[in-house]
DNA sequence: GTACCTATTTATAATGC
DNA sequence: TGCATTATAAATAGGTA
């Protein structure tokens, strides 16, 4: 459609490929739009220009253009996946360049429940966030970090305490000669013994979570499945 | 472009609105094929029809159909992100569906850094796994979590341990009619005493994390803030 | 629902400014 | 680089099978 006929190849001439790239991009987009309206359908287009500029569409009838490179406004959401049987709830960071939230809301409509928990924050971009609000952030994440690192060194602390006032307890029987039988409190029923095999194995296991900050009101849903956790 | 020019607007006619769709759809499709092909540019494109059926495009020149409603197969990301200061790696699920990883490629490639961490996991689809593979994710997440219960009550347990030995050891002095120093091990060195404030305290932020499965690899980079690590 | 048909509209390649 | 023009190729509306 044009004054000759070209074929589909990658055109060599930069400026060539770049006025082609401008022009095809607006048909598109354009008919993007046209098809969400004539049909009622949803359609999201993201696209990258060899020269790294950055175009979006999303429905309903949203254009944009970023500068290159485009700083994307990223929203936390929550997942409650089918696959994992609602078990597990996932934090997701995604651009909202991209309308993968409503292309999700669409799939969870068609399979009649919800994927979604969306948080709090979820208005908020991070980037619009204040400097304060981001090193609160970042401040969250270290102490949530140092709190775990705190409650597994006290677990060995306490463990090294019993030991040892196990140590002297007995001390002072023998030192009185006597064949008593263990006090109440000095029994370990954990099974891991002094030298605390279980509380190594959870310190490694535990640092195979991801850690992410999320709102208090969500605590506690990804254990325990509670499969009737649904929004809408 | 037809025998009667339309008007931008919804067809009501569900019949012609479906047929339009269908049309429309596959010349977007294949003009965002060829404007990849000229341009040299990447694009994604995600749709959904007024009856649920989904299709996509994403360069280069992958196209697909799924039934009504899709399943889409995820992948699981890390991402760094320069508005927390490299600092917050956020576990990331996204929907295959979707050329995300390759725009924000791309984005990363613009800003000359990497935001991602790539999990060993990432080539993998769950929906491509098998039961037992399933199960084994949904266990990892119930024992991981489970692990972080046994831990937190350990640490009270031993508490309590402590109190009752130091109770006991009490006790024997008394019987004795000593009046020594505490016996080493008997120190506590919180500041939360015996009914363990901080443990209390610990667990209820604890549950502020969101616990994602991840990989070993990774490990305690959330923490520490290493700066440079970075892929590519 | 899909596949072809064709008159017509629309997109755009080449061009000039 | 960007904008307008225009001949032409391509997309598609409305129809039929």
């Amino acid at each position: 459609m044009g004054r000759g006929k070209i074929e589909i190849k990658r055109i060599e001439n930069a400026t060539n490929r770049q006025v082609t790239y401008s022009k095809r991009r607006t048909g598109i987009m354009k008919k993007a739009r046209e098809l969400t309206v004539l049909c009622d359908a949803q359609v999201a287009i993201i696209m990258f220009s060899s020269t790294g500029k950055y175009h979006e569409f999303c429905s309903p009838s949203t254009e944009s253009v970023s500068p290159s490179p485009p700083l994307f406004p990223l929203r936390f959401y929550d997942l409650l996946h089918p696959a994992l049987n609602y078990n597990c709830i996932i934090s997701i960071l995604i651009a909202s360049c991209c309308s993968i939230k409503g292309i999700f809301d669409r799939y969870q409509q068609a399979i009649g429940t919800s994927l979604w928990i969306e948080q709090q924050r979820m208005g908020e971009d991070l980037d619009g966030l204040e400097f304060d609000e981001l090193r609160g952030l970042e401040q969250n994440v270290d102490a949530a970090l140092k709190e775990y690192h705190v409650i597994t060194t006290q677990t060995e602390t306490y463990k090294k305490k019993v030991k040892h006032s196990y140590e002297a307890y007995k001390t002072l029987q023998q030192e009185l000669g006597l064949r008593e039988e263990p006090a109440f409190g000095f029994v370990d029923n954990t099974g891991g013994g002094w030298d605390g095999g279980a509380g190594a194995g959870a310190a490694a296991d535990m640092f195979a979570f991801r850690v992410v900050p999320s709102q208090p009101n969500l605590h506690g849903m990804a254990y325990g499945g509670n499969h009737d956790l649904r929004l809408g």
